[in-house]
DNA sequence: CCTTGACCTTCCCTTGACTGGAAGGTCCAT
DNA sequence: ATGGACCTTCCAGTCAAGGGAAGGTCAAGG
């Protein structure tokens, strides 16, 4: 298989694909006229990668995932873990952006939102406390 | 005041500083030594960034907001627009990991975590469906 | 006067995970 | 032989900084 042909097939871009094996995530042969060269196995590794990436793992979370996969010998409690600390990140990201989508909501529904210059989301970012309904909580930041 | 002075007082790092003013964000003056030389507003002008970058707007959008904050003619319209904009993006943000994390969690707990090699969670990245309690609705990525 | 240490300057490299594009080689069908 | 689709490598850029080197400046202390 050319790099077109497992492009198609695993749904990643072939510059994904190139930049995987530059990276080292996978190795794929090469044929007589210089061409990457791919196996069912390749294959299946970029599948496993695109997945991977879709769960939000970094690249270097792929490359033990993938090692740990490769190794009939691993113990599920190593992927448990290598998950659970994934998990917790994805959480705190989660937690943040809701913080911020609160405040925002907040302050969008304190914008009048006409042709007037007051507004309170400016006034909120300059610092001055919003009389009114108020987006507070981080005065301490 | 020095660098280190407003990074003290606007809680941002001097190297952000230095960068904010590379890319156009403030301009301080210099003093006769080559040291920037900071006002009260370029402090201001800091501070209102931190807390627009704390609320998850780029530096684009940042940007923007000043000009905005600074333009006494402005409409608040505007403001809001970009603000609901944002807010758009972030409730898109934090629905993607929410899935991640609905996913994450459903193959956690399938997983024994013991020290066998047996594990649903790369079953699933390696594309054989978890024949169990299932993390499923992905098929059709 | 000299040194020490804190502070400041610019410059360039690195991050993560790609993406875009240029310049050029290969393959296949017409 | 020519066109177009495919492939190759290499370089630069993204975003928002952070790290660190090499060197200038300033104030205090000996």
């Amino acid at each position: 298989m050319n790099i077109g042909d497992v492009a198609r097939r695993s749904g990643l871009p072939a510059k994904t694909i190139r930049y995987y094996e530059d990276i080292g995530l996978i190795k794929p042969h090469r044929s007589a006229n210089g061409y990457r060269c791919f196996e069912e196995a390749d294959l299946h590794k970029l599948a496993f990668l695109g997945r991977a990436r879709a769960l939000g793992f970094s690249i270097e979370d792929c490359r033990l995932l993938m090692a740990l996969y490769e190794d009939e010998s691993r113990a599920s409690a190593d992927v448990k873990q290598l998950a659970q600390e994934h998990l917790g990140k994805i959480e705190a990201k989660i937690a943040d952006l809701q913080a911020m989508r609160d405040t925002l909501t907040e302050l969008v529904q304190c914008c009048a939102g006409d042709n007037r210059p007051d507004c309170p989301i400016l006034k909120d970012l300059s610092g001055e406390l919003c009389g009114g309904a108020g987006a507070q909580g981080r005065e301490g930041e």
